[in-house]
DNA sequence: CTCGTAGCGCTATATATGTAGAATTAATGC
DNA sequence: GCATTAATTCTACATATATAGCGCTACGAG
């Protein structure tokens, strides 16, 4: 049967991270380099992501000859609220983050 | 001015593997697995022979979602009499290449 | 024959996505 | 609680092309 997992640390660090710069369209070396995730990582997470309808996603044809062409990905309405979900502090205890100047 | 030199071994190896599928369209990655040169190497080697007029080109679309596409090379004629110029041994002197067994 | 230098080879790195298989993590049943 | 096992993470590797920069090599001049 399908088990269905909470999102793990990574996970939540990629919805952020795609939360961080919505509705923009991004594409997985981009997200690697901000998330420091591998791309063994990272790509099978898009691709479960999208399976379950959390993310839209498009082919970007090759911006200059000889590169790979992109695959876009952006969240869509149920991914937002995912990722808003699971982004926010995991206990009821709220928490003020100093900003650093 | 332009000097002009004679091909290198590595030179050498590429132009026959070039004629040996002649006149079949060859990648780069697929030439660089048949003579085991690297693509730093490799690449700018097809890009001269193409610009000294010894290589005809063109890309073909990605074969696979996802993948690079790929730029394909072929000897033309002045490529081709060129390759076998320079294939064969290159003194009159006939030489016997032991063989170890 | 020797010297300067143009041309060339090579290592490292960048751009992008993707899969196989091992190791790990977590949900469920008992 | 503990074992089972599904789900996930992670390390390699594969697919392709390309450039920067260091160092070597051989051409041509003298």
């Amino acid at each position: 049967m399908t088990r269905d997992r909470t999102p793990s640390a990574q996970t939540i660090e990629l919805l952020a991270a795609l939360l961080s710069q919505r509705p923009e369209w991004r594409h997985g070396y981009d997200l690697s380099e901000q998330t420091g995730l591998a791309s063994g990582t990272l790509y099978p997470m898009l691709m479960r992501l999208s399976d379950r309808g959390m993310l839209e996603s498009k082919w970007e044809p090759s911006p200059h000859q000889g590169r790979p062409p992109r695959k876009l990905y952006r969240l869509n309405a149920a991914g937002a609220t995912f990722a808003r979900e699971h982004a926010k502090p995991r206990t009821g205890t709220l928490r003020v983050q100093p900003v650093r100047s």
